[in-house]
DNA sequence: TTGTAAGCGTTATCAC
DNA sequence: GTGATAACGCTTACAA
């Protein structure tokens, strides 16, 4: 606990299986060498317990095979299940994962994009939200669910998509005054074509709508404010909420209880996200449009080690798919099944 | 993005400041150097944008300011608030965290082991159940919830104590006739004292008591055919119940109610963890012995990172604390509320 | 106090 | 193919 030995070096592995030190190194980067030679190296290595030391190698070579995940917290299951699927998806491809989280703190994210830096990982996936963040142009970068610039890919969900397709779900399910919810940072970021989405299908099929944005920095008061006022003394001005993310439609649902509406049989919701409870294989907590989270770690991972990351695409939409959890008149799917508020 | 500068070394900043490349290498360890030299090292590397290489720094001397977390995943809730605090504690000491995810797995937990010693961390907080886990004496590492050997500090809540809590709490309440619920890992943890605590208090108190063992990888059919058999066609054996996690709480309430059995009317519930929906804010799933989360990975960071690592104590437990949410017959704590099953 | 120089473990470039 | 050798950027005795 106290030392720790130092362990083997490639020059001791090269005196082991009496070759030089070159070819060692040779055999331990895949580079082509006399077949016996590599065995002897092989063995003795194994002998040894040798590992090649990523520091030297950093130091040398400039390729370290660790990237850097800057989230703004794993506080979320969102961000949490992201962090699992990308660690995941680099250790299938060999690189190690370094997390670095930001708070939503504007200056802890410049600190954790220049600590990053300093550590020379060979890139970053960065879901950030600070407003006028610094992203160098030359460090392999990858951005999440937030577009920073034509040279900078993105990732994300297809938030349109999901926004239309709730309007349209919610249409199918006999809602016809429909309202669009959001809470969410004031930075612009992706997220945002959801309502875009909504009202676009809204507006293309003459539904009636509603669309209501609220800032995150406000707290939840307004929201339930807006929301006795249309539904408070037994009135129902509307019969189908898209939230936009599941948090805020579980929010609403919990205030609409205690106004005594009834969800989903006066109400119907749709939220965002997919979330689930405990862990990803939980009860969705209400109907959802689900992210592809998965799906969503492992491009941002090949879309960063992929060679030719100079033509990558400046946006990449991943599908998203609808789930019906409790909050809309319709059986559960695939075993989903949700929660209901205590009134 | 496709190639990155080669940022400035200490030499650079030695020759902008006009000094010795020694100076500058003291400057950033904060050995004392003259005040005038101190702060024309500074403007230099200032306005060179210098920042240490970690990975030459590593090489040298071996000490790198990086410690890898090892946990079976961060697709649940106390895992992920674990990895969030321990980041967080981290950084607050200029430590950086590598991340790695063993999904279980033996073979996967053997590997990040490898890994992270490759990396040349400066030390490990593992969170493992593989039953032979290797972990050599000659690297700081920090178990939590696992006691490995005397010589390797472990971390965890204090199980027994909650257990016995849990058990006090319920009798409180007006249970008479108890039982302890448990589903887990065949490998022994701390966190099998939880049922040990229940189960001293039932006896030392002369509390009539059942408690029922069950294995994960069994699945939920065993506790299902048990309950059904205790609580099916009207009977009610138990009125009380501690689960030794929320998420068999939530699991045994589900089939409760699809049982006919009414929480907390018929029976009252306590689960152990302290689970939130969505995140650490949100409310409880059932009442529950609260796990000190951030305790726990502030003071594992702590023993890690403290100089005489050598006489720490081979076991810290961290009080736990008892939350009402709505699965016994009492009113929430603190704004806590609970979530009901549909049945 | 400051400057100098010897490595740390690898990789890459050469002659062989 | 193989085997010396020079970097890579930094820390740390040790000499000035």
């Amino acid at each position: 606990m106290t030392q720790r030995e130092k362990s083997p070096t490639m020059k001791d592995v090269a005196r082991e299986a009496g070759v030089a030190l070159g070819t060692v190194s040779k055999v331990f980067n895949g580079i082509p060498v006399g077949k016996s030679y590599r065995e002897r190296v092989e063995a003795a290595a194994d002998r040894l317990g040798y590992r090649v030391n990523n520091y030297a190698r950093g130091l040398r070579a400039s390729k370290t095979n660790c990237v850097a995940l800057i989230l703004p917290s794993t506080d979320h299951m969102f961000f949490a299940l992201l962090a699992d699927y990308i660690c995941d998806a680099l250790t299938k491809r060999d690189h190690r994962m370094m997390l670095a989280i930001t708070r939503d703190d504007p200056q802890a994210e410049a600190r954790c994009i220049q600590m990053v830096r300093q550590n020379k990982v060979d890139g970053i996936i960065g879901l950030t939200y600070s407003a006028d963040l610094e992203v160098r142009d030359d460090m392999p970068y990858v951005s999440i669910d937030r577009f920073i610039s034509p040279g900078i890919p993105c990732v994300s969900s297809d938030n349109f998509s999901g926004g239309s397709m709730a309007a349209e779900r919610l249409y199918q399910l006999g809602c016809r005054r429909l309202l669009f919810l959001r809470t969410g940072s004031h930075v612009s970021g992706e997220a945002d074509k959801r309502g875009a989405g909504f009202i676009t299908w809204c507006q293309q099929n003459h539904a009636d709508f509603e669309a209501m944005r609220f800032d995150d920095r406000d707290g939840l008061e307004p929201v339930n404010r807006y929301l006795a006022e249309h539904f408070g003394q037994g009135r129902v001005d509307f019969d189908g909420i898209f939230c936009s993310t599941d948090l805020l439609a579980y929010r609403v649902r919990k205030t609409l209880a205690s106004l005594g509406v009834r969800v989903p049989e006066d109400v119907q919701i749709i939220g965002f996200d997919g979330i689930r409870s405990f862990n990803s294989e939980g009860e969705l907590f209400c109907s959802t449009i689900v992210q592809p989270v998965k799906q969503m770690a492992e491009t941002a991972v090949n879309v960063l080690l992929s060679e030719d990351h100079s033509n990558a695409p400046a946006l990449i939409c991943l599908p998203v798919r609808y789930a019906a959890g409790g909050t809309t008149r319709e059986p559960c799917g695939e075993g989903e099944q949700s929660w209901q508020v205590n009134t």
